[in-house]
DNA sequence: CCAAAACGATAACAAAAGATAAGAAGGAGT
DNA sequence: ACTCCTTCTTATCTTTTGTTATCGTTTTGG
């Protein structure tokens, strides 16, 4: 019996529950496909111009999700424990990802290939359900995501944010990633913030 | 026999075959529930506040999606022909929809509950697979509409609307309304478009 | 057919963000 | 303990965008 990995596909088990509940039979799909990685910081599990081909699974550590683009990086997501992870536009269309995925710290996941996924989706209802509602989880945090960077001004995401359900990302990621993410450069969010505090 | 009802669903049908081929029998699942609905220029099909019910496939006329806050609005997205249309956040979620829906034209539109088509994700797996497929799609959109605000400057992002599988959009919609879509406002739109036409 | 509203361009000014550079503070590794 | 590198702040200058208002033009509705 490989205890670690067990232990870790039980957290990813009780982790994809909350979107539907598996039988057994179905989860064995999955479980013999697994395997645990060792990432260290600054390390890539997703390049941009390389088609994906692998779901994590987050036990420890923290990612980022970046564009870039003439140089300049711009982060769209942050990922921390027990949260999947993948450039999963890239493994859904096969395309090329457009996104780099760099872990910020010494890391451990649990993988498995994005095919063994897809060919569950066909065999069980069970599986099917989860592509599904996974989808639909990530659609709403995108479209949200979206809301933010069109509505609200820069000091108004900033401010969404440490009143936001992320609030600890502030804790645990250098600024300048956070900046990025909110659409705005470093020098700038270090502006918003001295207009903030004081208040 | 409905006429001008059935000649519709066969549109709809033709469209949701590009996601997967349903069997006759699935297709019976959704069929019955379907009525045509003619809107009148501004009128709104789904409302800030109010949990959404319905989907629609527009048979006829342009609708946008919008936000308003502190009485500015933001439109978010725009639909076509052939193109389905609900406040699909909304519906996922059962929770009151943050965006506004209106025709921006005289309209016809097909349309059923969600709840039917909930109904059908458990009870057919080709339902269910169009769900997963219909959420992804939806998903990678909302990314690059995404990754346009966060990466693209205004300018950028006007010129990827013209080169862009939306150009049509430009001939069909009031430029104010395109401006909030791209995140600035319609003085700024103008600015561009003289800083771009004389090229 | 006419009056009112909507639309788009433009100008002038204010506010905000970007670019760049310099410097302080903290950590990591040797 | 020391150096190097990363991170963050601060200052200056430039560019862009927002705001407001005005003015033709077009569209709409009565």
């Amino acid at each position: 019996m490989n205890d670690p990995l067990h232990q870790a596909a039980l957290q990813l088990r009780q982790h994809i529950d909350q979107f539907v509940a598996l039988s057994d039979e179905e989860w064995q799909g999955l479980e013999p496909h697994l395997s645990i990685v060792h990432l260290k910081k600054n390390q890539f599990i997703a390049t941009q111009g390389v088609v994906a081909g692998q779901v994590g699974f987050v036990l420890e550590g923290v990612f980022r999700q970046f564009y870039t683009k003439d140089g300049e990086e711009r982060t769209t997501y942050f990922f921390f424990d027990q949260q999947l992870i993948a450039a999963y536009m890239s493994c859904i269309t096969a395309r090329p990802s457009p996104v780099n995925i760099e872990a910020l710290s010494d890391a451990t996941c649990l993988v498995f290939p994005y095919a063994v996924l897809k060919a569950l989706f066909s065999q069980y209802a069970g599986w099917q359900e989860f592509g599904r509602l996974f989808a639909e989880y990530i659609m709403v945090a995108l479209e949200e995501r979206m809301a933010g960077l069109l509505m609200l001004s820069p000091e108004e995401r900033y401010l969404a944010l440490l009143e936001g359900d992320q609030r600890h990302l502030l804790q645990r990621v250098p600024q300048h990633y956070i900046a990025t993410y909110l659409g705005i450069t470093p020098v700038s969010m270090s502006r918003i913030r001295n207009r903030i505090i004081p208040k």
